[in-house]
DNA sequence: GATGAATGAGCGTTCATTCAT
DNA sequence: TATGAATGAACGCTCATTCAT
């Protein structure tokens, strides 16, 4: 019993510490993808940076490109919070999408830069997995923006040229996004400009959504 | 005199050769950095499928980014080409700016395709010659598009937030152009779709500009 | 406690291993450097000649040219160990200067044919840091073969044409070995002959330097 | 026979033009070997020197090793004819040996620095053929040297340890003159610590074959 | 004779991944 | 579990030499 006991602490202290190098590993991997970018960015660099063998590394992610997929999904579960709660903190969908822009540009971009480039900056062109999950995080993201469009449609009560359209919509949407978030990242200016700038962008996003929805809107 | 008629002759024969040949190994680069990425294609690929050794390649070409530069360059330019005539041949920018979105998406993206995902699937992340370059065109074509938003504006006899506004507004249709080009280029669809969804791209596009310029456009 | 013994000896046979291929890597390096130089050795062939990958040798070696600069260092050391030993063993500084051009003939180029060849037949023209490695080495052995040469002009009373002169002199017998060294090693011939080709050329050098110091040494 | 005379002229000039041409290689080549060394100079490179197309160096010679055997040979040639025209003028060996020392310090490497260096500076490790022209080289200056050491012992009336004594004596007096010549080439001075050293050097050798030839040498 | 485009073997170096300890 | 030495395929690039014109 007592040997019971020693032995689930001492399981609970590796369990901890294991979760502890679990993340020392990812943390260092996010800081230099962010700053180098994947493909600059040696294992050897990352195992360094975690103060850990190579070897341990490879002991919790596959390989290299497993890190950088753990990274994106990471990032993309936290842009999809920051983007959930606005939409559901708001009454009206314009009103969320409002509030989701602001929240991407202002609190995403500057909050957790590093995931934001990762989300954004790194390329296509890595592996087959990665590629997947590329094309899956436009998608997720898409699906989120759609269904506001969705709803702002049948508020409006206006009918949409096809189907299709809202994900078009989304899909523009997010193009500004992506746009917008990589200038910001890659050539930081000071917070003022940033402020009118995301200004600007949602305006446009806002516009484009209600020409969508068509003249009905009331003013 | 003969002799010289053939030495000229000669000459244009070789002159044409060695355009050839050039012309050949840039097709050749073009192709596999559209397929197969920057990074992953190797000079010994593009010798192979150009039918020339590595040596006739780095002949033409300073280095293997060299190659990519001019083939970035090119694109560019056949890309404002395009946007650029849509502009003139449009009395109003409004329609300029309509049927630069169409020819961009119905004639760029889909005659000139892998012109397109050299413009827009490369990453960031080669040389510094080639980051340099990738800068230049997002502000060029977005020079291009600012310069017929604020004809609009002054059309519309409104005011921009600031001075810097119509840039952003610029940025963000390269950011719809882009994502849109994107899917389009990595999931290639049937050609009704593709046409309805670039005619929502577009109607996103004209909303979003819209809205900036106000409601003091007249319907 | 078993544990830690044990680890210790793990350790140290680690130790003992590493240290091991170092030095394997750096015979292999010796051996072509000397034999093919260093130009005309392929990294792969030093790898083969260790039995070990390539990256191996990049592993312990941060490129061909350090691999150069050890051996080089090593080299130099071996030979002013020699000569140094002889000025101190001998009494008087002329005595000094004859044993340690036997030394250097009969031991040095003989018993350490290899690092002689290192020494003396590498050209210039490498890299940037050996340029510099090859001008240190004339300098400190000039100021070893300096320095014996101003006690023997003090023991003489005599003065020389100006303060520079003993590291003239000192490059003279630097001359006279590399030359001599040279032939030895490239064209090795039997002992007795080139035992009387050292007593030849020591006397030579003692007879540069009784010169020098003029009229006033006594016969 | 007007036909046969204009043939006559024509390959005259055709002559002068070939020889011209070939002047012009050898002094690319020269300059540049001097400059970079025989590795770092790229054929390309002297042809463009020479003005000339890359092809027609090869016409010229058959490869790059040749260039650097002919510019070794004419660089022989010249030192050889001025070190005979010393020992012939003087009427002793002694003073003979003497003012070739000069003339080879203050002559030879000075007047001739090029010519210094592709003799002196370039290293052992080309192809064989330059390896037997170097060797060569030795000898001969070994013999013409040799040759005044003999004289110079049998005015003397005193005998050699052996036979091969002079030779080697040769062989010292070439690696004094090889290690300042290079000195002086690699790091110039001003002309006065030049010339002073120079001295310095011929007293060494002086002195060496003074001792070589015993007591019996008259002061 | 002269040209210069074409060749291709060869090189130094990197780095994701493995595995014995 | 953790280590880190070892691997080796792959890459971009150079340059002496050739040869059709």
């Amino acid at each position: 019993m007592e040997q019971k006991k020693k032995n689930t602490r001492q399981a609970q202290r590796r369990e901890r510490e294991r979760e502890h190098r679990y993340r020392t590993i990812l943390s260092a991997a996010e800081a230099l993808f962010a700053k180098k970018g994947f493909r600059k960015t040696s294992v050897d660099e990352i195992a360094d940076r975690s103060e850990v063998s190579v070897g341990t590394v490879y002991f919790y992610f596959k390989n290299k490109e497993e890190l950088l997929i753990h990274l994106f999904d990471e990032s993309l579960y936290q842009l999809r919070s920051i983007l959930g709660r606005e939409f559901e903190k708001s009454g009206s969908p314009v009103v969320g999408m409002e509030m989701a822009g602001h929240a991407f540009f202002d609190e995403f971009c500057i909050l957790h830069a590093e995931k934001a480039l990762i989300l954004f900056r790194e390329s296509p062109g890595h592996g087959i997995k990665m590629e997947a999950r590329r094309k899956n995080m436009s998608e997720l993201i898409s699906k989120d923006l759609s269904r506001a469009i969705d709803h702002l449609r049948k508020d409006a009560g206006c009918e949409f040229r096809n189907k299709n359209s809202s994900s078009v919509y989304a899909m523009c949407i997010l193009g500004v996004y992506e746009k917008v978030a990589f200038h910001f990242l890659t050539e930081p200016e000071d917070a003022k400009k940033t402020k009118e700038m995301a200004l600007d962008a949602v305006d446009f996003i806002i516009g484009g959504i209600q020409n969508i929805t068509g003249p009905t809107i009331p003013q």
